[in-house]
Order: structure tokens, then C-alpha cells, then sequence
DNA sequence: ACTGCCAATAAAAACCTTTTTACAACTTTC
DNA sequence: GAAAGTTGTAAAAAGGTTTTTATTGGCAGT
């Protein structure tokens, strides 16, 4: 049907409709006054030739390129899916596009903004931020496009920010056990104790302990890395030796991987889970529910937070945002098996 | 250190430099020759003003956009995520980028093709067909930019094409249960019966067991979709009645949330698993070793499609291809520990 | 009937490169 | 020492839009 060979422009149509090609890019914009008769004729021509305006030529005389770059540190794992998936669909609905990059390590970072940004290759970036942010938002300087901050509070630096609040769910998990089930003690088994988003939940932890008369001291475990492995060692090296028989305790951990692990290593030992100890997960991963016994975890709205990242953009572009904004968004509390409760 | 406000163009270097800006292009692109002296200079200039080309005006003028579109069905699970590492490594190693787009059904797959080739927003698309694809490229028509199919046998429409040899995955997941374990009867529990995939898979079974005397018929049981309650339904209702007492069984699943949802069901009737009945899923995706058993599965080169996908649109590009390519890709047997090896 | 205004459209400028063509100023070559 | 080739650079064209400015014809007001 399409008549395949390419490159028929703005230039034919407009012979073809006896116009000039102003009065074609107004049609086709629909903009500025045209008469009746007029618009008719073009858009009959527009349809014959089968005419697509060339993006690459918008692109240079609206000095714009309606893509918005995305910057990942990874692929893998819910949290990049689910990010996808609510900018892509806000970004879609208001004519964007998202280009993905990769970039781990804070030069590979600020080569990647730079990249982006410099040459014009998009309208505004998303870069999600872990550890080192400082470095990074130096090293990038001033960009000339809007630029929304991810997962670090980067409040110094004037740019729209995006947040979890982590010590609040980290809060909020701790006291389900205290108030849905008689714990006598509580654990944290985190990941690395120089990532934020574990410190803030530790933080979370100690605050929802403490009018239990429980110090964090002695409670708090922390490891290399967000893994199953190093949840699995955790647990039987530090927490196992603590649990005493005939008590109920809960852990909360780091994240769901990390749970896993805590959840397997107990059992292993022989610990009945969720009976004796109760464990509750962090991000709410595909993983939570695709095991024998399911997890209770924190759900962070990363669709959400993909959504709101792509509207701040756009609100920079036309102008509707003036001040640099910050968005604290909620972790929510799944309650499934691993807790105790249900099953 | 950047001075900020954005469009120092070739025309600011070139008047800085006392050369005209084609000198300018040239040194910038390193090619045609330039006097050593001259291009000290400009290149002085170009550092001074911290001039980058603006990427818009070249795509125009260049005729490419140095652009890749991925488009997918879906932007969750182990596939999207491999997929993605693979293009946009090899795209990333070439100067390329990769956009993204969504596109579930027949309708938006074709709105997505023709929206990116049209206007040349992309220099060539990688699309990842399920169902239907006559449909689909019916609907695309003769396309002006390289397509690359992933999934979907399109041999009679003359374009680059990647598949997984799904057959001979399931084939050799099925002689591994015979060659290593001794079972006396197998099972196939796939997902739908109108997935090819899964069509592929079960085909792949019916072969292996052939040669023990078994047929097919009565040993394969398809459900509504891949995922894991289908897995436990079908093995609840189908597979269990099978069981008995002191034989040992060997269950090939379509995918590994289907595997998931068998060992489970197996497991709340007081089966032995792996022990009594062994499984093996399909995919290798994250959840088969994010489980206390760990599922012994079909490893599939996401990864990889990815990377030769982008290499496909690269050779056309560069006129290296001349004849459409068509890669087969062999799913691998990952040994853990669901079929009974090991633990 | 003349000025002034408005609607509809055309013409031209701008966007910023890359690439082709043109042109000097030197080197060779015979 | 003139014709032919080389080298380094400038000028101009091309790429396809959008947007601004100009132009035309028709019509109302006086």
C-alpha cells in the first residue's frame, strides 16, 4: 500500500496541492488561517503522497527533538522495568520519546548527561543517582536542559529531585511486627552500610524500635552488597544465633533479595518461618511473589516515579514549573505470608 | 567550568578560529586534510567556546539520526532486560542509541514501526514480534529502514531475523531427564496452545520421548498463559492424578514461572520434589535461583539477540548485508537443582 | 473613490551542519 | 618556464522544516 521509497517532502505536497509550503506546514500543524477550500486540497495531497514530515528537519527549526534521555545505572531488575513503564507512557501521551542510556560509575554518568545534553540529542534528562552525587552533578555543570534527580536528595543543587521515603517505610515495616504480631525482638539486615537508601531505613528501623525500649545497637546488620548471598550469610551468621526458642521475632530487610536469603538461611537452620521469625521484604520485586512462601514487603511506586519524572520535564519545557521541585513519594506496606500474617 | 548557555555553533568557532567553518567541520571530523597549524588552532577554539556540534543539525544534513528503535511488547521480566543490555552495548560501542518504544497488539506494533521509520526518527528498528506477524508486517508495508524480527520465524517476507531454536531447547531439556535421571514417565506443562513458543517447546518434548516408546498424547497439558498459577493449576488437576507411588517423573514446563507454579503445586499435594518428580523450566529468568529450590532451566541468550540484532542493522546500514539473515540462537541446559541433580 | 484593514497565501529567512565545488598558491614535471 | 597536478582553504549548495515578513485581493468605512 505505502508506496515504499521515502523522501517526499514538504516541497511536493505543496506543488501537488498548487500551495506553497507555508501554507502546507500550517495545515499540517494546524495553525494559522487557511481557507476551507484551501486545506482541503492540501490535505487530499498530503494523503496521495503518503507525506511524513521529516523529524530530523523539525527537529532542527523547532530546536527541539521531543526525545527525553533516560540514564540507568542498570537494566536489570524490577525497579528499571517499572520506571520504563510510567515514563514511557506519560512521555507517549504527550508526544515524547525516551532514549536509554546506560551509565555506571560517575564518569560514565557525567559522560552520559553530557552527551545527552550538549549536542541537543534530547529536550531533558532522567538520571537516576545512586552513591557519589556530588561528583557527578559537579562534573556535569550547568546544563542547558532540565534535569529531574533520581533516588538522591540533591535539594543543594537547585533540580527537580525525586525521592522515596525510605526511613518512613523502613518505619512502617518495623511497626506492623509491633502491631500486628507479638514480637518479642527485631532485626535489620541491610545491604551496604554506604548505600543511602539502607542507612535510611535503618534509620527508619531504630526510630520504630525505640518506644519499645530496643536500641539498634546489636540489631543492625549490614553487608557487601543487596543479595540474596549476603542476606543468606547475615542471617545464619548474626541473626540465627540470637533467635531463642519459644520467642517470635521479625526482620526486616533491605530489600527482597536480600530477604530471600535471610528467609532461606533461617529455614535451613531449622528456624520455622514465618512462625517463629517473621521477615518483610523492601521494593515489592517480581521475586516476592514467585515463591513458595510470599512476601510481605515495602512497594515503591516506581511506575509512579517514572510518571512524575517525565511530567516535571515537561513542565520545565513549557514553562508551567518555575522553582525546582522536589517530590517525596511513599513506600506502601504489601502484607503477604513472609510476616506471619495469613498463612 | 562550562560556561552555560548552550548554541556556540561552527560559525562562532570558525570566526574565532580566522578559518571558514567547512575548515572547522573538517578538523571537527577529523577528515580531509588540514594544514597542522590551521588545525591547532581551531581546535584551540573549539575547546575555548566548548563547542559541540548540535547533534539536530547533523542528523539532518548527515540523513541518519544515529538512532536505534527497540520496540517491544512489554517492558518487564529478564527478557526486556537482557534484550536492552545486548542492543545498547553494541549500539552504545558504535556511536548508536536505542529508543524505546512500547507496543502491545497488532494496531500499536505497526503505529509504532511506521512512526519511527517515517519520519526518520530512527536509522533502523528492532522489533520483537509474538502472535500474528503477518498481520504486522502487512500493515508496516515496504518499510525504508532496516527491520530486524526477533522471535518470529518471518522467513517469507525477506527480512533479518533472530530466533531461538525453542525445539531443540526443549528437546535436550527432555533428554536430560532421560539420559540423567531415570525416569519412567515425562510431562509437558506449557503455556498457551496458541503460543508458538510454547507449540515449539512441546514439539521439541513429543521428539524426545518418542524414542522410549512414549507418546505424546496424554503427557502434555497447555493452560491460558505462561505464568505461574497456570503452573499450578495444570499441575494440580493434570499432572498430580498421574503420580505414583515409587516411580520417579520428569516434568519439561514452558516457561519458569510456570515451573514455579508446578514444583509449588507438587510440593502442597506432599510430592517430593525434586526427588519423586524432577522439573525444568525455560528461560533461565531471574526467579530460577531466587527460590530455596533452585530450578534447573533452558538458558536463553537474551543478551545476545540483543547485540546481533544491532550488528544485523549496523551491516545494512553500512551496505555490509546484502541478503536477508536469518540467526538461530541454541537455548543452553543450566543443571541446578529442580530436576533432581545435585542436592 | 480613497484609505485602511483583514484574510489568505506566498516568499524569504532561519535553524546548523555536511559536502561539493571553486579557487588560489605552490610543487612538480618535462 | 609553462602545463599539470597538489594542497589548503573558502564559498556555496543542500538538507526539510518552521516562522517571520511581504504581498495580494477584497471589503468596510467615510
Amino acid at each position: 500500500m505505502a508506496t515504499g521509497s521515502d523522501s517526499v517532502t514538504i516541497h511536493n505536497v505543496a506543488k501537488v496541492a498548487g500551495v506553497s509550503i507555508s501554507t502546507v506546514s500550517r495545515v499540517v500543524n494546524d495553525l494559522g488561517r487557511v481557507a476551507p477550500s484551501t486545506r482541503r486540497r492540501v490535505e487530499m495531497a498530503v494523503r496521495r503522497l503518503n507525506f511524513h514530515p521529516n523529524s530530523r528537519a523539525q527537529a532542527l527549526s523547532r530546536k527541539r527533538t521531543d526525545t527525553i534521555g533516560l540514564i540507568v545505572p542498570d537494566f536489570d531488575g524490577q525497579y528499571f522495568s517499572m520506571l520504563m513503564e510510567g515514563a514511557h507512557e506519560k512521555a507517549r501521551a504527550n508526544g515524547m520519546h525516551i532514549m536509554v542510556l546506560k551509565a555506571k560509575g560517575t564518569e560514565a554518568k557525567i559522560e552520559a548527561v553530557t552527551h545527552l545534553c550538549s549536542g541537543g540529542r534530547t529536550d531533558g534528562v532522567i538520571l537516576m543517582l545512586s552513591e557519589m552525587y556530588n561528583e557527578v552533578l559537579e562534573g556535569v555543570g550547568n546544563i542547558n536542559q532540565p534535569l529531574v534527580v533520581l533516588d538522591q536528595d540533591v535539594n543543594l543543587w537547585r533540580l527537580d529531585n525525586i525521592l522515596i521515603d525510605n526511613k518512613l517505610g523502613a518505619f512502617e515495616a518495623t511497626r506492623h511486627f509491633i502491631a500486628a504480631h507479638e514480637v518479642s525482638d527485631l532485626f535489620f539486615v541491610g545491604g551496604s552500610e554506604n548505600n543511602v537508601d539502607t542507612t535510611e531505613r535503618a534509620l527508619g528501623f531504630a526510630d520504630a524500635i525505640r518506644p519499645m525500649g530496643l536500641d539498634a545497637e546489636g540489631r543492625q546488620f549490614f553487608g557487601d552488597s543487596y543479595s540474596y548471598d549476603e542476606g543468606y550469610r547475615l542471617a545464619s551468621e548474626r541473626v540465627f544465633p540470637l533467635i531463642a526458642p519459644g520467642q517470635r521475632y521479625g526482620v526486616v530487610a533491605g530489600n527482597d533479595d536480600v530477604a530471600c536469603g535471610v528467609i532461606d538461611a533461617l529455614m535451613d537452620k531449622g528456624i520455622e518461618v514465618p512462625q517463629q521469625v517473621g521477615v518483610i521484604g523492601f521494593d515489592d520485586s517480581y521475586i516476592a511473589v514467585h515463591r513458595r512462601l510470599k512476601i510481605t514487603t515495602m512497594h515503591i511506586p516506581t511506575k509512579e516515579i517514572g510518571r512524575v519524572a517525565v511530567r516535571m520535564i515537561l513542565d520545565r519545557l513549557s514553562g508551567r514549573a518555575a522553582e525546582p521541585t522536589k517530590v517525596v513519594l511513599k513506600a506502601r506496606l504489601i502484607v503477604r505470608e513472609s510476616c506471619g500474617c495469613g498463612k
